[in-house]
DNA sequence: CAGAATCCGAGCCGATACTG
DNA sequence: CAGTATCGGCTCGGATTCTG
């Protein structure tokens, strides 16, 4: 089957990977790396002006959070000795390419939120 | 902060949503919903097929996962009496114009799964 | 300032067994 | 055929406390 229902471009990769897909999803579907990403758009920014301007995310999640999208070379961390210390966190080069997929997601949450919160509302429990 | 990096269009929704895309993520973010998706864009699929082109997912998870999907307006789900019973599952319109975002995450997960591999090698525990 | 260690609770994933 | 009921196990998120 070629282009089913005319929506999907009969080039490109197919929808049904298994593995890709969810390794990337596994790491940045989450509850806050995606969040995390789109704060480091703006710039650099340093762990505790991190927390402040996400708000609600504690030390420990945020670290842990940080830690792995710098394992999947998401981020880099830059470490700044001193006193006191300073770490920066930005987006990699990988990083910043992801924010284009990003903002397409963003952009269909963003019109659909109400289609969705509709169909919640109606959905009739059995 | 205009464009930072320049890479993020001017125009546009905030990329700091907190809720409308946790939303989303909560609910497509999970081990199976995009795979489901992917694979109903082929087409209006039935239980037992949907569950053997797939192949590693259990009744149980396959069912919570197209209810949750039902419950936000993913999928369609059609109950055809009969003997035997037979239920029809559909991607709805919001489910089919969800394909297009999802391409796109798709396209870059494909693009960059080697980098993450290689991101993945080359960090060091600390 | 930037984390690490520890602990708890909730939720998801998954296997198995049963039902209309 | 298309599910539901039940039960574990495991991971994630979060609060708190401690450290260089």
């Amino acid at each position: 089957m070629a282009t089913p229902h005319g929506l999907l471009p009969p080039e490109g990769t197919d929808l049904n990977q298994p593995c890709v897909v969810r390794d990337v999803i596994d790491r940045v579907g989450d509850r806050w790396s995606l969040l995390i990403i789109g704060h480091l758009a703006a710039g650099p920014q340093r762990f505790n002006a991190l927390q402040r301007s996400i708000g609600d995310i504690s030390k420990q999640v945020l670290s842990r959070t940080l830690s792995r999208l710098e394992e999947d070379g998401f981020i880099n961390r830059t470490v700044i000795s001193g006193k006191p210390l300073q770490v920066v966190y930005e987006l990699s080069n990988m990083g910043l390419s992801f924010l284009s997929p990003l903002r397409y997601l963003l952009d269909w949450a963003h019109n659909n939120q109400h289609a969705i919160a509709y169909a919640r509302k109606s959905y009739v429990q059995k």
